[in-house]
DNA sequence: CTGTTAGCGCGTTCAT
DNA sequence: ATGAACGCGCTAACAG
């Protein structure tokens, strides 16, 4: 910050007027005549003049900018939720500080207080896989902060959130193995103290309840879903001479590294295998064509979770009641073209 | 933003001090006794204060904040990027803001000017492929703010640059495409006003050179290389009747496409596919163990990218020279597993 | 319609 | 070592 200096002032000073004039000019309030507001903003070009948004906001106390926490913005499933939010803000006037945790609950907090720091005002997050204590995230409601999660949320009171029905998604997944002719499905689950995986190992239950196939625990495999757990956890089930014919895992990122290692052993057990992940996701529908995926809508996500995160930024005032909003995920069989 | 208004003044009554004194504690000041700090720092907990970010940077001009403008977030290769950038910043105390212009210049223009009327202290950039006319960027370095660009740059002098050597990475690609028997290579390439681009094209030509291949136009089709920009430049090739044994794409989408085309069909032109694209790229790997693949340095790029920003916000007043570096791209082959 | 005054919350002079 | 006062750039309140 060297050069460019120019405020209000210098501008009011240049027309001999004063600076409120300019600043009512440059925000083009009604109260100011036509002609000295082009006079203004004429004058403002000319001298290259450029408004300093941390003066305005700390003056307005509003900040008109939303924080967005995300695991990781690889995902395609989170980037896709951010286009939704990015549009949607957008066309509020709003302004989008997206933000990673990796799924470190360590970063998660540092995040939360740095946006809060630079009033933020109001905050999306999905939480991640660390996050088993809600200290950081009371702090934030408490600080007044509007706050909605998707899809990951905390698991306390009064929170707004706008989730999938990873219920349905889970018995989706299950039922089209089962309609496929899998009787001994292995499930790939994530932390039980996620919801999201919790919902779709009970939708899994259900769908074999509902066939008469007896629930086995030991094919249910729990870890945190990266590639590599998928490799690992198909070792394991190789190791111990378990039957299988069906996967069902709680993303994609698992299921990809399990197909991957089937591949490179030559093994193809499974006759099909389901992903709870995106079907946008150019992952799913290249590694298999006859891939079925569990099509989570991350635009619609994304628009849905800003405009109630809009809405009580805007009516702080009145003391608007929390909500969940529940969205539908979609199975998609794709065309089996090559087998 | 309703609760919370505890500033410095309000624990400074509380304690019948000064707030500039409390301000020098807050800010680990040697000017204050270590134990008014601690009385300070302990009421400041108590009554749980919270700096104000937006009145401290006003105060100060600075914000130890660094803007990131990329193309799009999900691209494997720019989160990778980013990745290195954040750990980098964050070594060093920098926030960082992450935009993403969707490949328009529109909104490439709209993301300068925030993050430029926030005053961030710098920041990193990959034009889109819309960008041709660089006066937003002229713009924000008359205002002063570093600037750095990594992979995509435009054509301008005195710009600093983190680029990948292109070049070389486009010779790789083809040669490797020869020695693997191919004398019809075909070439997806993207618009020559990226250099990036017109580089890989040109290690192309260099490739076929010595290898005593004639260059034919009409194997070099350019795009915006998305995927189904892929798809359609197989279908112009096959239309056209255009015998190719080898496929050399500047980026992974538009290579993928292809490959999803021909597998769809049921045809296998190719003997081999080499990809100027990201190796860590979860699809690379996926969708063909045997494909090669260019690597992008990804997390060194930015690592490497903010050292050199944060260079020259550190130095700003020593007019630094402008500098560009250039990393290397490398083939890695993987196994042929499967054929 | 425009000017005057005051202050958002903080950090940095000066003093003492 | 601490206090008093000013100002970063902007906008809201109240005049007129």
């Amino acid at each position: 910050m060297k050069a460019n200096k120019v405020t209000i002032h210098d501008i009011a000073k240049a027309l001999d007027i004063n600076s409120s004039t300019v600043s009512r000019a440059l925000n083009d309030s009604p109260r100011v005549t036509k002609k000295t507001k082009e006079k203004i903003l004429n004058k403002a070009k000319e001298m290259g003049y450029k408004r300093n948004l941390l003066a305005s906001n700390l003056r307005k106390n509003v900040t008109n900018t939303i924080g967005v926490v995300v695991p990781r913005i690889s995902r395609h499933f989170f980037s896709s939720v951010i286009q939704g939010i990015e549009e949607t803000a957008y066309l509020e006037g709003y302004s989008v500080i997206i933000c990673q945790s990796l799924e470190q609950l360590k970063r998660e907090k540092n995040i939360l207080e740095t946006l809060a720091a630079n009033r933020v005002d109001g905050v999306l997050m999905s939480i991640s896989m660390e996050t088993t204590n809600y200290n950081h995230i009371q702090e934030l409601k408490q600080r007044g902060i509007p706050l909605v999660f998707f899809d990951r949320h905390p698991n306390i009171s009064k929170t707004n959130n706008v989730l999938i029905n990873d219920f349905k998604g889970g018995f989706d997944a299950t039922h089209h193995l089962i309609s496929k002719g899998c009787k001994n499905i292995v499930h790939f689950s994530g932390p039980q103290e996620l919801a999201i995986y919790k919902n779709r190992l009970q939708g899994y239950k259900q769908a074999l309840k509902e066939s008469n196939i007896p629930f086995r625990n030991e094919y249910i495999i729990s870890s945190r879903l990266m590639e590599h757990d998928g490799v690992n956890n198909i070792k394991e089930l190789i190791a111990k001479n378990l039957i299988f014919d069906g996967i069902f895992s709680a993303n994609d990122l698992a299921a990809i590294g399990a197909i991957k290692y089937l591949n490179e052993i030559k093994v193809n057990i499974p006759k099909d295998v389901a992903i709870v992940g995106f079907s946008n996701e150019p992952i799913s529908t290249v590694i298999n064509p006859s891939l079925t995926t569990i099509n989570q809508p991350g635009f619609e996500i994304g628009k849905t979770a800003t405009d109630l995160l809009l809405q009580h930024i805007k009516n702080q005032h009145t003391s608007l009641t929390t909500e969940t909003i529940i969205l539908e995920s979609n199975l998609i069989e794709r065309q089996s073209s090559n087998r």
